[in-house]
DNA sequence: CTATATTCCTATTAAACCGATAGGAATAAT
DNA sequence: ATTATTCCTATCGGTTTAATAGGAATATAG
């Protein structure tokens, strides 16, 4: 439960190795065999990861992404969002009006709290260090 | 992400209706009416609740299921794990030489973190706490 | 002893989700 | 013109999940 996807493991590993480039531009390609990613797989969340803000790239001959931040201002959960969006224990953490028990929902709370607990987490972790370990 | 699956919410609904029955039996037929829950899928989730040790069982006419702890004593924790097993955000947390890159794993500690974290909310709240709101 | 109500167990289905691949359009450098 | 890249969309096979089906075991009531 709550396992992390794969999809969001390679964004980070992706993002480490992006972070020790220190701004020059690698391809899609070089980060996939570097981090041992399906290569065309990558290029999906590469571009999830520019949408987000978090990388900058350019196309054509000499194209590629780069990190435009530094990586002690990546919040992990910045790369988080990225790629999965809000994340909500249950749908109606957003959306009150979604309690099928209406106003009076007791779990509510405690789901609210635990998003809070895992947000938490993940924003006073950057990209510095996990980068470092 | 780190969506709560129906059965772990379900699980809680059936726990919070048995807190309130104060140790008396409740079929599994009545907690899925008052909780509006597929009776037949709430069987499966009743006797994982058994197993784990959470709710006490009587078969036959007159049986049903019965809170034998003081809600008080039910970390939520204990649910949830009752139902999904032990939380692992990545499958390498309990299985270090699962690591793809070895020991030297960089982002093995930060998921260990957030496994704590998770956990540690969830220890900390109890079934009196969430049925009370 | 029979009928009934329940837990318990296993199998199956339908839909959703996920990881991965395929094929190509747009764009930039050579 | 050729090549290397990002960008976009569709699709596929596998797994998981929510839900249902059917019945065996067991306890109570009459
Ligand atoms: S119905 Fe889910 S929190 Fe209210
Ligand atoms: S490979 Fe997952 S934490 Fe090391």
């Amino acid at each position: 439960m709550f396992t992390v996807s794969a999809k969001t493991q390679y964004a980070i590993r992706a993002m480490t190795c992006l972070a020790k480039m220190e701004g020059r531009y690698a391809t899609s390609l070089e980060i996939a065999q570097a981090e041992n990613i399906p290569a065309k797989y990558l290029e999906g969340i590469m571009r999830r990861l520019k949408v987000a803000g978090l990388v900058d790239s350019e196309r054509g001959k000499k194209g590629g992404y780069r990190m435009v931040l530094d990586p002690s201002a990546i919040k992990m959960l910045d790369i988080v969002e990225a790629i999965e969006g809000r994340i909500k224990p249950v749908t109606c953490v957003d959306k009150a009006e979604l309690c099928s028990m209406g106003a009076a929902c007791l779990p509510r709370r405690f789901w609210v709290g635990l998003k809070a607990a895992i947000d938490g987490y993940l924003a006073e972790h950057t990209l510095k260090d996990v980068a470092e370990g």
